[in-house]
DNA sequence: CATGAATGAGCTTTCATTCAT
DNA sequence: CATGAATGAAAGCTCATTCAT
């Protein structure tokens, strides 16, 4: 790949709308030329194909959250409170760049089989969170997991569905509000902290659970 | 579609497998026959084409995810058991089917465009959620949440992301310590309790867990 | 081919509706059963295949066809009489079954590759007229031509480009009127027959045939 | 449909030979690119597929006929003696072309449901043959009809079907004397003269002919 | 450096036809 | 005798990619 041209680069951007609604596959390079008003010719000038296209926004994209990511992370502050700053920057790069971003998950597949794409998202996603989790750990601002390996995840979904869910409905994401929702869920959890439940936990301990219909005897 | 038999039904499950693999785009139709034995025309003898086929295999996975879901969430027990019942099928139907879980997860961009399909994914995976919330929020074992639907798509993502993550790294989902991670950490979030709730944490790891049909005694 | 069941013949002239549509190629044998309410299977159980019904179709109007016009030749009267007649009858048949007519023409080419269709257009076009050219030359009733041959196929082709016009325009044959025209033309011709044109042919003889593009010298 | 190079053009002619012998439908676009050695794709570069190319035949066959159908008709001379020129520039055409002729009369179903083909042809072929029918009847030298389109209809079929016998049988058409005989049975019919016009019915022998346009000295 | 023109490779889809019942 | 189910075979068309200018 080619040194990329400013202009070029910028226009580029705009190849990402067509690969979110139809996904790269059901994108034909003349969609791309369309998109970015580049012709297909000089895209192949510059890109080996579509795949490359697409990993160079990916790659721009990663590396804009990665940046935001790491400067929320190594702020000031709790763990716990840098762990809410990360989320609010990820939230926050989404919504500047919605089409990449959707672009992004509809080819999380593809993007997962691309080393440095993957790696990438390593680093934008899951390692600063897993790395806060610990701290957090140590510093007492948050509990110590049994497994933070599954926080991480566990938080990277329910950050990246949010917002998607939002993209997808509205367009847009309305990143204070939807970080201070989704962060508020993560840290305390949906079960009522303070008031413990009125009745014992034992009595449910007592029921079986099903996941099937019960047999009535 | 013309109605399929059953014998090929069951075949057809093959057919996620390469899905799941390479994606629907890059599974041609000869990849559906060879992995499900069923010759090229004779698929489409039954189906439209690729995507019919892949809309009968999520239908058939949504319907099986629906109804575990479903009984899940109308068990008897508290709302936050019941949603832990419900992430745990979740979890299980995902595990059972892991290739066609996958082909889902793989395709949701395109899942989302069919109708009926993302119909029946609010009903497996959003709308029980949401309404055990407002359900706990009545019973008192859940707490008051400002927005339920944004917490309703953070339990989607995390605990689509986690199991997605097994499936990606393992191959397998282990269901019941999944379950048991991910359900804390979305009941009592990450943060250290200021006031611990008067019954162990592990409340939820107390109560026996099954993965088939509990033996009534 | 088997003998076909009288009630099948009958519904089978309906399959004449889509070939003359849309041609033989363009119609799967799916339409002909749609046409005719006769079952795909039931037709091969009958027909070699679509060109083995066109053929009965051909065959049943070709003989009808036949038929009418050799009464028509054989009747009483005086060659240039019996002409008329038979182009009546053509134009008769044609417009009793406009559509196998139509079915006819649209798959001319490939009814002369049909040997025996081939040899019933002869003998229900071409032969009678040729034949009465020849006894009119006896008769005195038509002039003597120096290629009875050629004047049959024009003929031919006016009779049949006229009932073809008719039915593409308007969908029917005006029998009567158009057989009174047609053969008028056909056998007075088009120029004056009383009064000689004012100036000498001679006038016209003084310039040079060319058939490419004229040298100035 | 992009600008077809000159070259390829020429090239393209020899796609009539095997529409011409089997029929559009029973040609596969690989043979056409194999008869003009223009490679399948290259072609779809070009053409939006076989129909398109065949129109592309058939325009340029029938913007030379209409040329030089109007060159003689809008010659010097009598309606008579251009009608005459009529004929005999239409049977040039076809000679000159017989593939593309052939496969015009093969596709002439498929012809007249493309609006701009079925123009051409009746701008090449009934136009002006009912423009000199009408002037005819105006000069003098020919009678007045009492249904001028009827007429026109059956000189076009008496031409084709002559020519297209010829072509089919011998392959050739033999232009000056097909002109000449059909021509006549066109201008004084088949019956005899009661009347005989008084200048020979070999007139339209002794006149010279043009196809194209007269020179004047 | 940029691009219009040209093409190789391959997949989806259609349908005539067969056969067991 | 009649037919619903199943399939082999074939071909149209698209598109990524190359290259000469």
């Amino acid at each position: 790949m080619k040194q990329v041209p400013a202009l070029m680069a910028e226009r580029l951007r705009l190849a990402a709308v067509p690969i979110a609604q139809r996904g790269l596959d059901h994108t034909r390079l003349e969609d791309l030329a369309a998109a970015t008003g580049v012709p297909r010719a000089t895209l192949y000038y510059y890109f080996a194909g579509k795949e490359d296209i697409l990993a160079f926004l990916l790659r721009d994209f990663l590396t804009t959250m990665g940046d935001a990511v790491a400067a929320a992370a190594s702020g000031p502050g709790l763990a716990r409170e840098r762990l809410a700053a990360v989320i609010q920057a990820q939230l926050e790069v989404m919504a500047a760049q919605p089409d990449v971003c959707q672009a992004l998950l509809a080819e999380l597949g593809r993007a997962g089989r691309m080393p440095d794409i993957a790696h990438a998202i390593g680093q934008a996603f899951h390692q600063p969170v897993l790395d806060l989790l610990r701290a957090g750990a140590k510093d007492g601002s948050l509990r110590r997991l049994p497994d933070p390996a599954v926080a991480a995840r566990t938080i990277f979904g329910a950050v990246v569905a949010s917002a998607l869910a939002d993209l997808l409905a509205v367009g847009t994401v309305a990143v204070d509000q939807l970080a201070k929702r989704v962060t508020d869920v993560v840290l305390r959890g949906i079960q009522p902290s303070a008031t413990p439940p009125s009745h014992p936990p034992t009595v449910t301990a007592a029921r079986p659970r099903r996941t099937s219909r019960p047999v009535t005897s």
